[in-house]
DNA sequence: AAAAGCCCCTGGATGC
DNA sequence: TGCATCCAGGGGCTTT
């Protein structure tokens, strides 16, 4: 389910909240990807210094260690002050001072992991391979470019694989390969310097629209506070196989690369 | 080093 | 409220 834009929403709807709290309890429901790391019960007393994000994983800052949280395909978090009743895919939740922080993920491609610091073996191996963060400074046309230009895999996968950057998941490198015109099995290695220039600003464009947009909610997702995104009514490709393209009329089509199925239009990406 | 496949898991949609 | 099959916002791991 969540891209960068989701997440990101995700991480705007509860940081200020919970920033400052101090953790009563936390509870576990069927495993996750990785075992916690810890026993539950050392992170009480502990206080919420603030969540940042990197990449699709957000990072729970305490005055001592910090939690990661990856929501998987299906994850999404609620937080307030008082939850409902929890239910059978509920699988962690943190009780704080300032309200109650609850993982629902139904196929437990999610996470939650605490560690010392980002240094910690598990964390350093998560975090480690990431690549730049696309709506930041330090995304650059000229990096992107020297990034791609190692990799003869195609394009679309490339971006998926986020070593080189991170956040783009699988409707927004559909997404953007649309706006950049790029037919999204070209080898990444061969993109001309203007084609990569435009991807640029169509990650950029692309992740930034969502993001205001509260993310794309294909199934169930929500924000922190429950709120849907609406983003997903605005794509040009993803999911539109056989519809019109918005921009030219010709039939979308649909090609599997990695298991995954990508979207694109023949006719304005033509290469 | 990079690429390709496999797998983790549940549920909804579709087809028979 | 039958059963089989396919598909789904991810990504770490193993094998080539």
């Amino acid at each position: 389910m969540p891209e960068l834009p989701e997440v990101e929403v995700t991480r705007l709807s509860f940081a200020d909240k919970i920033a400052g709290a101090k953790l009563l309890s936390l509870h576990l429901g069927k495993p996750l990807r990785w075992p916690l790391g810890c026993v539950p019960a050392q992170l009480a007393g502990r206080t919420v210094r603030g969540v940042r994000r990197r990449g699709k994983y957000l990072l729970i800052d305490l005055d001592q260690g910090l939690l990661l949280l990856h929501l998987g395909m299906s994850g999404s978090l609620s937080f307030a002050a008082r939850l409902p009743a929890s239910g059978k895919h509920d699988h962690f939740e943190l009780v704080t001072t300032q309200g109650s922080l609850r993982l629902n993920d139904p196929r437990r491609f999610g996470a939650v992991v605490y560690a010392q610091t980002e240094d910690a073996p598990l964390a350093r191996k998560l975090l480690g391979r990431l690549g730049v963060e696309p709506l930041s400074e330090d995304f650059d046309a000229e990096l992107f470019h020297t990034g791609l230009k190692r990799r003869k895999a195609a394009i679309k996968q490339v971006l998926l694989a986020g070593d080189v950057v991170v956040g783009v998941g699988n409707i927004y490198a559909s997404e953007a390969l649309f706006l950049a015109g790029i037919r999204p099995t070209v080898s990444a290695a061969r993109l001309s310097r203007p084609r990569v220039v435009r991807l640029h600003a169509a990650i950029r464009d692309i992740l930034g629209r969502a993001l205001t947009s509260g993310g794309s909610t294909l199934r169930n997702f929500s924000s922190a506070s429950g709120q849907k995104g609406h983003f997903q009514f605005e794509t040009m490709v993803y999911a539109r196989e056989g519809q019109p393209c918005r921009v030219c009329g010709k039939a979308i089509k649909s090609l599997r690369q990695g298991q995954r199925s990508t979207f694109y239009c023949p006719a304005c990406q033509k290469v």
